[in-house]
DNA sequence: CATGAATGAGGCTTCATTCAT
DNA sequence: CATGAATGAAGCCTCATTCAT
């Protein structure tokens, strides 16, 4: 009993940020990050505003925290339906689909992560925030990128993943909103366009 | 006297409206949308807070005019840098060159636009603001689509314009935010994803 | 008339500037600089929060106003009830009287002049502001010691004109705040303290 | 067993309690009555917020409980320090230093009393709490006076003493706050002042 | 039609205090 | 009696918008 409190004190506090993280990701799906103010994200979680600041020290920290479980969230998700052992010879539009459809899984099981992707266009000094979960796919898929094309400069390889992810990226967001058959058919147009845009780098 | 003063004055307040829209573009580049603030847009425009809102109801009515005098603008560019006579058997890296190129000289010369052309990844819902730039640039890049693939079935025309107008404007914020050489990098990918992207559909 | 307005409006922007800083100088007076809320300030001053900080960026301005105003202020008493020409050889009562007969007239005219003499107990670090009044005054005793002692070394003058003018501070509170007669023998007692803390310097 | 509980607890409570106190002092110092949190001194103390209401009632509480104590302390230091029974007929200056030592000593050793001390200048009106160290002193210096100048009618000797000790109260900020050799400078012109102000009464 | 002072709601954050465990 | 999460009022400040001049 003694021994029990520390952790159910503990998983109340996880449970807590874990709230507080979910109306944060919901409230910067709805109204951006700017939009959403932290009483309302307290509010959506069902807490004071000041419990919120018992948890995080201020907004950017909710966004940088969100981010990270994204990252992470997501890091789990490709690794578990994507590994790199086998990119060698693949053939690229095989490897277009398992690299998007883990991703676009994820976006629609997490609409919100856009709003922490950081708008793609928007210069981070603009939002003062970094994009870390922007900057993690796209070492991800720079990996990718060498394992497929070891021939290619690591500069060409960076480039080609920035320019893949900000494809991706672009395209999230209207599959995320789309329904059914038009997210399917969306989702074929950006496989396509990223194996039109990558098949060429490997012959 | 009394007929001459409303050219005049038509003049002047079209002339003012055109200093807003500058300062605002100005400021939406530097510090974002909700980063500005509209005394700093009339601040900028050298006019008092009070005579902005003589040339518009409200802040997202400057959004929305400065959308609109962008759109003209680039229609105005492209028009003169593109027409659609010879579209119909044409190389489509040639296409794609004729289409990027005033593109992103028109962006080049318009940072900013971009805060208008309303982060193609946020949904307008979010900032509550629609984006007619966007919408024009589809409808012209489907025009295109439609005279270069005739067969396409209309809704798949409008589908790959989307699609092609989600990529170039994803690439459109790095590009401008390059310098020379990298820049240049990142046309001639943005052009090959698209060149890659609509090769196909004319097969 | 068109030349009028800029004065008139001038005029209203001081005439606030001067009603804010009464009002923060009468609620510094009652609650201290940190009891005083900048809503308060404001709506003592007749005014929006809003309107408070289109003429002073902060809290900390307003007090530093405040001390710029009061400073002047007994500068110009002190000034015209005391002049250095002849205090050579002048007995020591003398002169301490006729410096702190207007101290005391002003302090009395300005309760609240305190809260920004700021607590000579308190270090300026804790409050964060300096204390721009005290370093005034302490200055005009300095040179009048000066004047009086011209043979004591600067540091010391300093140290003399120091001690004497947080004496000085010290029985300005309970002078301030005693009614006629016990006023008048504080004040007594400030000069007997002062006369018999300088004459040993002269001699 | 029910009867051994008792003592230690007590015993355990004046710890926490002194321990509260300790980290109110030190928090006061350095930052002010205002400055400092409730939940900063529970930290400080090295318990919860909780546990701190547990022994004082209020913050106001814990400063008066601070204000106790120190008077304790300083009535004791002073007690050891100075007797009564040889005040007759002995020199002023002598009389001075044997007060103003021991208090001297004892803020040097308690910076932040002065914070309870509670700036003599600033009225208790102000911070709403009642300065009972000032008046301890007061009393204890009143009494002195007597006994060195029995003729002098009792409001004359508590006014004296009221002024005394505001100038005390008034270097005493200063003299903790400097180094060394300004120290004892500012000692010796505390005690000149005393002196200077306090021989007159007795002739 | 220009001006710029005025407005006031609302945003982020702190903190004295309470309460469930 | 300890804990520490929870509370919510209040503080400072910003900004879209209005209004007197």
């Amino acid at each position: 009993m003694t021994e029990a409190r520390p952790v159910r004190r503990q998983a109340r506090g996880e449970r807590r940020i874990a709230e507080i993280l979910d109306a944060a990701l919901a409230l910067f799906a709805e109204a951006g990050y700017e939009g959403t103010s932290t009483n309302a994200i307290a509010a959506r979680a069902g807490i004071s505003p000041g419990s919120l600041y018992q948890y995080f020290p201020n907004k950017d920290a909710i966004a940088d925290a969100l981010s990270q479980r994204l990252l992470d969230e997501l890091r789990a998700a490709h690794a578990a339906a994507f590994d790199l052992t086998d990119v060698a010879g693949a053939p690229i539009a095989g490897l277009v689909s398992r690299v998007v459809d883990p991703l676009v899984a994820f976006n629609v099981a997490h609409p919100g992560a856009r709003a922490l992707l950081g708008d793609a266009a928007t210069p981070a000094a603009v939002t003062g925030r970094s994009r870390p979960l922007h900057a993690a796919v796209t070492d991800r898929v720079t990996a990718i990128v060498q394992a497929r094309a070891p021939h290619l400069p690591t500069p060409d390889a960076e480039r080609t993943a920035f320019v893949t992810v900000q494809i991706v990226a672009a395209l999230m967001g209207p599959i995320v909103a789309a329904s059914g058959p038009d997210r399917a058919a969306l989702v074929t147009e950006l496989k396509n366009a990223l194996t039109g845009y990558l098949t060429p780098l490997t012959e």
